[in-house]
DNA sequence: AAACATCATGTTACCGGTAACCTATCCTTA
DNA sequence: TAAGGATAGGTTACCGGTAACATGATGTTT
């Protein structure tokens, strides 16, 4: 930058100045100094520039749980459109359920002194809090709606999503109704989903007949094994309620090849409103949410939070039941 | 730092050897210090490493086309785990096979003057170009393969890929061929599996009937509805070549609604091996391919460039046809 | 016309580590 | 036992920007 400066007949904290787009200096100071930006192929260092002052950082540590499955992929392609817009940068971490590998990957990401945090999923190691706490940055909670969130939260109403597909299925003279999840960490068994889902059978004096959790990534083949599973140890399953719609189209597949009918024989029920739906020949029964939605408020509300301005403590992102043919 | 320092009752230098596990100090000295970053609550930060010294970005600029369609969260999600591993931070970017926004991408990335970066495709602005050889950083091209790479290329061979599959559908006696592909930007047209599978049918004095480059990213809807548009705009198609599985499955989908019979009525073939095709009830033809190894192997190249070790310039990841029941 | 406000620009110190160099101590070897 | 080498640890300067303050020129008010 002192060359640039130098080129340009100023003095380096005029060049700092322009290029921060600061106030101080005349549009002719300005057009002289980016000439010679350009002429000499300046690239700002940020590295010096977060150094060199506390407020400058423009980096966000963003944890998800996977980078493959589901619906985190639209997610994060939606959070990092809208920091761009802003004018930070992304650092993506994936946690696999693990609040100890999120701690890991936290830590990591402090050394580089970010502006604020995304992080998803509402299991966090003791370390991790107390280490947020101590570096005092705004901290956007995603993905799982939490009523007493850190700093801000803005998820779903996981919960509902389950209760309200829990009743929707006893409203259609389900009764024998399963469950087939995914979870890469065999520890972590928080599915609020499940929870949900499993209260609205305990309210009309019900319980699921059979729970699979496997220990792998949500997907089409997990659906599809998992199918096989539950319907092997259990007789006389009429319903499935699955973790998600991967997970329910490989139940589809598995059910058909056994020459099931749906929802005749066995009903089938997602969650998310994934893509492949809208392929499929026969319309799925699940819960489409509004993933754009989540990450660009997520995002909003960081970047609220980083200039200091005002944000609601708790957003709630909407979800709508599907009823489909399939349940 | 000083603060650690000073309560070990060691000089400040003394404690940044500690901690960067450099020589030059005992094991007593070492305990002393790592008692009191631990007590103290020491996050280090890299902003002011990486600007003491020209050498310890320990950052990673990512490039790919997309987070959300194909194989590319797999793909990222295998890098990741491997810059972990050697300790380096990825930084992701989508470029939606724009090479403008690659080069705005990578302009905010030099800022913070990684060590190096991974780009994907081939296609690059020359400003791109310029500014990558002024930063002098290592560079790996993944994905396609690249004969002359600016630096290290890792890829698949799309051409033969593409090549491979046209022979075989020729060979299975299907005359009336048409592609299906999509492309999110319009401007860039270059399929390299789609160059290699004409060059199969052009050896064969053949072309193809019909092509349609849907301009949207690649999916289960958009093959299911540019299915629709080549069957509605040419007759007598008795074969269609998708740009990867999740369009072909889309396809699929949409000849079963019309009632033609897979392969008997109209043949189709996908590219990437994924997950989906374990649970289709008919095997899909495909291209299967090695994901997790190209990411390993784009990561590991990079990391040896980057300490100076001695790396091959183009590294071929294997791709394999799968005959499959649709062609 | 004097006093004051406003704005463009310059000067200085500093952010938190690390490289390069230096010193003191201990150990080895002839 | 003296000379030389190895090693633990300290001292100093510096990386490339930015905050805070200082300066000087111009315009404005009474």
């Amino acid at each position: 930058m002192s060359e640039v400066a130098e080129a340009a007949g100023v003095s380096k904290m005029t060049a700092s100045r322009v290029l921060r787009n600061a106030s101080g200096f005349t549009d002719e100071t300005r057009d002289k100094v980016l000439i010679q930006v350009k002429r000499l192929g300046y690239v700002p260092n940020r590295i010096a520039a977060a150094f060199g002052s506390f407020e400058t950082s423009t980096l966000i540590g963003v944890s998800v749980p996977s980078l493959t499955s589901g619906l985190y992929g639209t997610l994060l392609d939606s959070i990092d459109r809208t920091f761009l817009k802003y004018g930070y940068q992304t650092m993506i971490g994936a946690h696999e359920r693990s609040a100890e590998t999120e701690e890991e990957w936290l830590r990591a990401i402090l050394a580089w002194r970010p502006a604020g945090v995304i992080l998803s999923g509402r299991k966090h190691t003791s370390s991790t809090l107390e280490i947020l706490k101590a570096q005092g940055i705004p901290i956007v909670e995603i993905w799982n709606l939490n009523t007493s969130p850190l700093d801000v939260s803005v998820g779903f109403n996981h919960y509902d999503c389950g209760y309200e597909m829990g009743r929707f299925m006893l409203s259609k003279g389900y009764r024998n109704i399963a469950y087939v999840g995914a979870n890469r960490n065999a520890r972590s068994t928080n599915e609020t989903r499940l929870d949900g889902f499993e209260a609205a059978l305990s309210d009309a004096s019900r319980t699921l007949v059979n729970k699979e959790i496997l220990v792998d990534h949500a997907g089409f083949y997990p659906g599809y094994y998992g199918t096989e599973n539950v319907l092997n140890r259990t007789k006389d399953i009429d319903a499935i309620y699955y973790q998600d719609d991967t997970m329910a189209v490989g139940g589809m597949f598995y059910c058909q090849k056994l020459g099931l009918k749906i929802p005749q024989d066995i009903a089938i029920a997602g969650w998310g409103g994934m893509e492949i739906t809208s392929v499929l020949p026969q319309k799925l029964t699940t819960t489409t949410v509004a993933i754009e939605t989540l990450g660009k408020s997520a995002a909003e509300a960081l970047v609220a939070r980083i200039r200091g301005e005002f944000t609601k403590d708790v957003t709630v992102v909407e979800t709508r039941l599907i009823p489909g043919e399939t349940v």
